[in-house]
DNA sequence: GGTTATTGACCTTCTCTGACTTTCATTTTA
DNA sequence: TAAAATGAAAGTCAGAGAAGGTCAATAACC
């Protein structure tokens, strides 16, 4: 027998099909059409549409709220999703990083102002906390921002 | 658009755009034209059209009264630098940092893409350490970031 | 028995409203 | 004519309402 996630995760990636890679939805909605708790479209979300399967989520609370999923293009990304998935873990230094960055700007990924822009954002002086943590934010850092060139990249 | 303060915000925004950037309204013709709660167009001005979004307001009570937006165009090069010297301290929140990039996008001074970098280096999730340091790390990262712009342009 | 799924209670954020306050111009009154 | 009353604005703030988020406890599955 098929289970609910199962089911929702079905109905949202059929909607992406229609809806080219990216649709809103309300989340109370779905819950309600499917006759289940809201947070199970959280745990649907989090199992079936994280960042390793290739989606990316947005949302926003409050009245007019909504949920944003966005496939992305991981085929034609694979660099910065070996990235986010293998190379960056927990902590990176500042000279990897930049050789990261340096990379991607000769692939193209880049322009040589975005590489700036990320250079200066992972620097040691710009994070200035503890250096024992520094590597830990570095890396959040590093690829939240590589998340948002993939969105781009739809 | 669902809500009733974008729609007002549009509104506002044509207006000025119309009136090459001031332009004066009555608050409660405004919440009329809107069937809405006069403090509605408060709640707007505050959130929408605040000084790190790059809009001043002035405002006169009694018969006669008035609300002014303006919209302030000051050189690229000095806004940034007001940013650095003055705007941005040791801290800056997650939102008013989103609105100084969101006004920068607006200004032209930096392109959709690297204002999307840039808020993923800035979000709270992304710096991802104890709640009261985020602030100070945000204020860094953003000042470092904008001085690389600022070299940029020279 | 351990992993995966589901729910519900509680939390956070954003929007919107209404009651109350303040300010200013005009009109009335002593 | 100066002070008081009136009316016409805009401002403030707490609270209700409307979303989505989190997490721990339980249930279902293999």
């Amino acid at each position: 027998m098929a289970r609910l996630s199962d089911m929702i995760e079905e109905f949202i990636k059929t909607l992406l099909e229609e809806s080219n890679g990216q649709l809103e939805l309300q989340r109370n909605e779905l819950a309600d059409y499917f006759e289940c708790a809201p947070s199970q479209i959280n745990y649907v979300l989090a199992t079936r549409f994280s960042l390793d399967r290739g989606y990316y989520i947005e949302s926003r609370r409050g009245g007019g709220g909504y949920i944003r999923i966005i496939r992305l293009d991981m085929d034609n990304n694979d660099y910065i999703m070996y990235l986010l998935k293998e190379r960056i873990g927990n902590r990176i230094s500042q000279q990897a990083a930049e050789d990261i960055i340096y990379h991607m700007l000769n692939k193209g990924i880049i322009t040589e102002r975005e590489s700036l822009i990320m250079k200066a954002a992972i620097q040691d002086k710009g994070i200035g906390i503890p250096t024992n943590l520094k590597d830990n934010v570095r890396a959040s850092i590093m690829k939240a921002m590589l998340t948002a060139i993939l969105t781009l990249r739809n």
